[in-house]
DNA sequence: CCTCGATATAAATATGATAAATATCATGAG
DNA sequence: CTCATGATATTTATCATATTTATATCGAGG
């Protein structure tokens, strides 16, 4: 008998437990992330930190090196560890996205994440419509069937959506594009977030998802970038509106200075 | 007086000194990611792993929490370490994109950077024609001009092609692509070192990169997305005239297995 | 004003010892 | 024979401390 869901066909995704090392290196990162520590700032040494967290300071070094490793810290001896320039954050890791949507993220990152939605996955869903495997298909078409039973205000729901967009991403065959997966899936989240916030929810996506799924099923490239090209464009609108139901351009004009 | 060169006026890109931690991951990060240590191997233990190396517990561990937080490995006690699963990697992470290529990279994977750029980087340049700042748009024009001295076949000449594609990245004015770039660098160097493996150079690129320059001077975002459009596949259909000249499709009939 | 070298400081490395987690296996109930 | 349960051994995780190394800073000398 097989499984009739993603969630318990999936190698159970429940949150990893965190070790020490990973607890602090989540606290400090989430910090950076979120500006409560400026870039350039130099971190109290290991011996003073670690007695602050109560922590040894083997695992306050291996939290500097987690962070480290995603671009958050650099340090050097006699310097010091200092937080870095975000231009030198690995925004695309996972763990960094997670720690910058933890909390109330910044509106511009927000933005710059739905702006790589309308860049990437129309041209994933035309790949994945050329190239899906049958057993892609099928995980696409589970996703769909769990969002269909599911309501997004629930979060069964938001996770089939994050399902469907991270199988698309998979099925396109390119190994860079599934890496955008969190990424992805984190937009996905907040955009639903965002629309639930503001005006109740007008527009019903399923069948927006379904015309991507059809266009993939009949490998079908353009009318699957089509569909997707819709389905994030009318995403985004609801979002903006939900967003800034008076002033709909603000954000779109303070993204260009800089 | 202003420094006239990227070079110079860039905080000294000299190669970071890695210590010895870095030096340990790099190591085994290369061997995993070139294959050499399986997917789902156990890497022994770490007593057995530091003698062998000659060094420190302490070094070995902060190695594999380097490489652990860029998703090649899981360590979880009385199992011990073991190498990911190649979807877990972080395929975008700086670090893991400079091992992969470190040697002769997987056709497969550098098929899908190559892909990667077709799908970004001409977005990247509309975006960078509609809010580029005259400082981008300067470092932009300082590539440009190293690219005019300098010819490809030297490194001066690579490294000026790859400031004049992270510079537009980076002129987006969205974090996420600029997260983008050292990916794209490396496709990049590629692209390039394929050409002139192949066929002697028939194709100035100096031209096309202008025409890139040129949209974004004058603002014009169509424009910039069909120059770049045209440079990478141009680019992109000498590199696969150069390696292989016989059998054109191989390589994409083999993408697409799995 | 510049160069060179001493020095202080903080990270980097090493080592040993203990704690915690969990795969494995033996055991016994059903 | 199957499955649940608990003991056990192994491995990472953590702690504590000592030593080494790199380098920013500053001062003496040119």
């Amino acid at each position: 008998m097989r499984p009739r869901t993603l969630r318990s066909a999936n190698s159970a995704p429940r949150a990893k437990a965190l070790r020490l090392h990973g607890t602090i290196a989540r606290d400090i990162g989430v910090r950076i992330v979120s500006g409560k520590l400026a870039p350039g700032r130099v971190l109290e040494g290991e011996i003073a930190a670690s007695e602050q967290l109560r922590v040894s300071r083997t695992a306050y070094r291996e939290a500097l090196r987690i962070l480290a490793a995603k671009g958050l810290v650099e340090s050097r001896p006699k310097l010091g560890t200092r937080v870095s320039e975000p231009r030198a954050w690995h925004l695309l890791d996972p763990d960094v996205v997670s720690w910058i949507f933890s909390a109330q993220p910044d509106p511009r990152l927000l933005a710059g994440l739905f702006e790589l939605r309308t860049i990437v996955e129309p041209a994933a869903a035309a790949l994945a419509a050329a190239r899906r495997s049958r057993g892609q298909l099928r995980t696409l078409r589970l996703a769909l069937e769990d969002m269909a039973s599911e309501s997004l205000a629930v979060e069964a729901g938001r996770e089939a959506d994050r399902q469907f967009h991270s199988a698309l991403l998979e099925a396109s065959g390119n190994p860079f594009l599934a890496s955008l997966t969190s990424g992805i899936a984190a937009a996905v989240t907040w955009t639903t977030i965002f629309k639930q916030r503001g005006a109740p929810l007008e527009r019903n996506p399923l069948p927006d998802h379904r015309r991507v799924y059809e266009a993939v099923d009949r490998r079908d490239p353009a009318a699957a970038r089509a569909a997707m090209t819709d389905l994030v464009r009318l995403a985004l609108l609801d979002t903006t509106r939900a967003r800034a139901p008076v002033r709909k351009r603000a954000a779109a004009r303070s993204a260009r200075r800089r």
